[in-house]
DNA sequence: GCACACAATGAGACCCAGTATCAATCCCCC
DNA sequence: GGGGGATTGATACTGGGTCTCATTGTGTGC
């Protein structure tokens, strides 16, 4: 369960604390997007002696080592999604928050087009997609 | 100047009021992208006696109206970014916050791929990428 | 041009996400 | 087992954004 972001916090010298353990095991109970609020709301629910504090501080931690990704949700929240630490995007269920990767974006073209144009350099880009998973959609 | 954005709000049926001529005019002055914050800013430094509340209400407007665009940028901040009210995306210069539009993001083939292997069904999309203006290149 | 119904305004209180501070505590390595 | 530096949590604080409500301003029909 929370034992992979575990391992990989460990693998990049972060001290596996108490608080830390918890909050993974938090994270990994969870399927779909979560907000930080989420987390602190699982925390005061199970009586976990977590700060909130600890709670942003770990986000941050696993947002740098790429084994969590920030999305912006198109009502402007900003939640975090489980994910590898390599390139891709997320595909979101707008309805039930599930969520999906997509490997190669492809859209290198498109930058590469872009930059062309306007004589930018590009650095990143982001992608975002929303829409129904397959549950969502047959249970409308 | 602002006239562009009156013309469009009066023709969506939107009342044209002192202080929404006021605050499309400190739009328009704006270039590059923008967060509300800066215009609270303007429009104190200028004693417009206009509200906090009117300035986040007309950028709600705008935004429905699709004159204006929110931006999710990099360190999470929320910007907007003046625009036609048509699909497009921005790359935005992080280095002085100028802007350039993406006219045709040629991401169809990608979202179609991503529909296709997921199950999901796709809404909509968010494409934004950031890199550096031909000035910030050159200025570096 | 005038009055009226109703939308819009602004002041302020309010809420919530996220950050800063700092003394107490905990890990990890020796 | 001990020591030193990282981590923690309580708390205060900031800043974005919303809500409320009495007051004002707009467009409209006459
Ligand atoms: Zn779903
Ligand atoms: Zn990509
Ligand atoms: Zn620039
Ligand atoms: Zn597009």
């Amino acid at each position: 369960m929370s034992d992979e972001l575990l391992r990989a916090l460990d693998q990049a010298g972060v001290r596996l604390t108490g608080p830390r353990r918890e909050i993974a095991a938090l994270i990994a109970k969870r399927n779909g997007h979560f907000t930080a609020a989420d987390l602190i709301a699982d925390a005061s629910k199970r009586r976990l002696g977590v700060g909130r504090a600890t709670i942003f501080r770990l986000l941050d931690l696993l947002a740098e080592q790429g084994l969590v990704e920030r999305v912006d949700l198109p009502d402007g929240r900003h939640a975090y999604v489980p994910c590898e630490p390599s390139h891709h995007h997320h595909l979101v269920c707008v309805a039930c928050g599930a969520i999906a990767e997509v490997e190669d974006c492809g859209i290198d073209a498109v930058t590469a087009e872009a930059s062309r144009r306007s004589g930018f350099t590009i650095d990143s880009h982001r992608l975002e997609l929303f829409g129904r998973c397959p549950n969502c959609r047959s249970a409308n």
